[in-house]
DNA sequence: TTAGTACTGAAAACGGTTTTCATTTGCCCG
DNA sequence: CGGGCAAATGAAAACCGTTTTCAGTACTAA
C-alpha cells in the first residue's frame, strides 16, 4: 500500500486519486484522536471548532474517500442512512457491537465473516470480496440500567 | 403474531398500526411472485404497470414498514443507500451472498450470527437483539465468465 | 345517515451525499 | 523569478431515497 503526501507528482493515477492531501490530513488528524465513530458532520464541524481555516464538507468527503482507499479508514454503515468513519490499522477491519441504548459501541476484535469465507466458498462456489456485518443490541450498563426500573423503552 | 385484515376494528393500537390494508395486500402480492429484492420504488412501478388504480409510492413505504412489523417481510440493506424488501417465512429473516457484477443474489438457509449470539453474550455481556450481514463477491457463473477472457473490472 | 377513524396520496420537506464548476494552490520548468 | 498546469478546494446546486404534511376518501360501527 503506498501512501504519499500530496503532490508528490508520481506520474500515475488520475484526479481524485490516493494522495495524502492537507484537507486529508486534517481529518485523519481528527479521527486519530476519537475511539468512537464518526459522520462526515461530525468531522467537519469537529474541524470548524479548532482549525482557522478548516476545510469544506466537499473535502471532507473525498479526503474520506481517499483515507478509506488507502486503507487508512474504514466507513460502517449502521443502517441508519449515515456513515461513519474510524481509522483501522492500516488494510484491516473490523466491526461492531452497538448498544441500541447509549449508542456506544465495542470494537470486536475478530472479523467472525473471515473465518466463515472457505466454507461459504466451498459450498456455494462464491468467492467472497467483501462484506457488510454489525450487531446491535444492548451494552451491559444499560442492560442493568434497564432491569430494576421500569423498563424504558 | 396477530395479522388481522384492515377494517377489523381491534381496540387496539394508534393509526400506522400493524392492519394488513388494502395496499399492503397489494404489495405483498408482488413480492410473493418474486425471488429476487424489490426497492419500494421497484414495487411501485410493478404496481403501476398492473393495477388500474395503484397505490402512492408513500403507501407502499407504508406499507413495508407494516409488513415489516408483522414479520411477513424483511428490509435488507446492501449499503447502497436503498432498501431492499423480499418476504420471509414469518418471523423469521436470512442474509445474502450478493453478486457484485451481476447483482444476483443467494439467499442463505441459515443466520451466520444467531449461532454466536450466545458466545457474544457471554464474552461481552452484551445483549444481541439483531444485526445487519450481507456478504459481497462474485458468484460462480461470474467468476467463469471473468477467468478466461481479459478481465472485466 | 351520520359521526368517527383509518387509509390514502400529492406535494413538500428532509438529510446525507455527490456533482458541478469556478477559483485557488503549489510544484515544475524555463 | 514568472508563467504553465494539474491537482485540490469549496460554495452552491443537484441528487435521491425516504419521511412528513395535510387534505381528501373509504370504511365501519351505531
Ligand atoms: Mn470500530
Ligand atoms: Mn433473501
Ligand atoms: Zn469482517
Ligand atoms: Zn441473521
Amino acid at each position: 500500500m503506498n501512501v504519499q503526501s500530496s503532490h508528490g507528482h508520481s506520474h500515475s493515477k488520475g484526479p481524485q486519486s490516493l494522495r495524502l492531501t492537507k484537507g486529508a490530513k486534517k481529518v485523519l488528524e481528527v479521527l486519530e484522536r476519537t475511539d468512537e465513530l464518526s459522520s462526515a458532520q461530525d468531522i467537519h464541524s469537529a474541524l470548524r471548532n479548532e482549525e482557522d481555516s478548516p476545510p469544506g464538507l466537499t473535502t471532507v468527503y473525498r479526503s474520506l474517500e481517499s483515507l478509506v482507499q488507502l486503507g487508512l479508514v474504514q466507513s460502517v454503515d449502521f443502517g441508519d442512512g449515515e456513515r461513519r468513519y474510524e481509522m483501522v490499522k492500516p488494510g484491516e477491519h473490523h466491526h461492531h457491537l452497538v448498544c441500541e441504548k447509549c449508542r456506544n459501541s465495542v470494537h470486536l476484535d475478530q472479523c467472525l465473516v473471515q473465518q466463515l469465507e472457505e466454507s461459504i466458498q466451498a459450498k456455494y462456489k462464491f468467492e467472497v470480496r467483501g462484506h457488510i456485518l454489525e450487531i446491535f443490541g444492548l451494552c451491559e450498563q444499560c442492560q442493568q440500567a434497564m432491569a430494576p426500573a421500569g423498563k424504558n423503552q
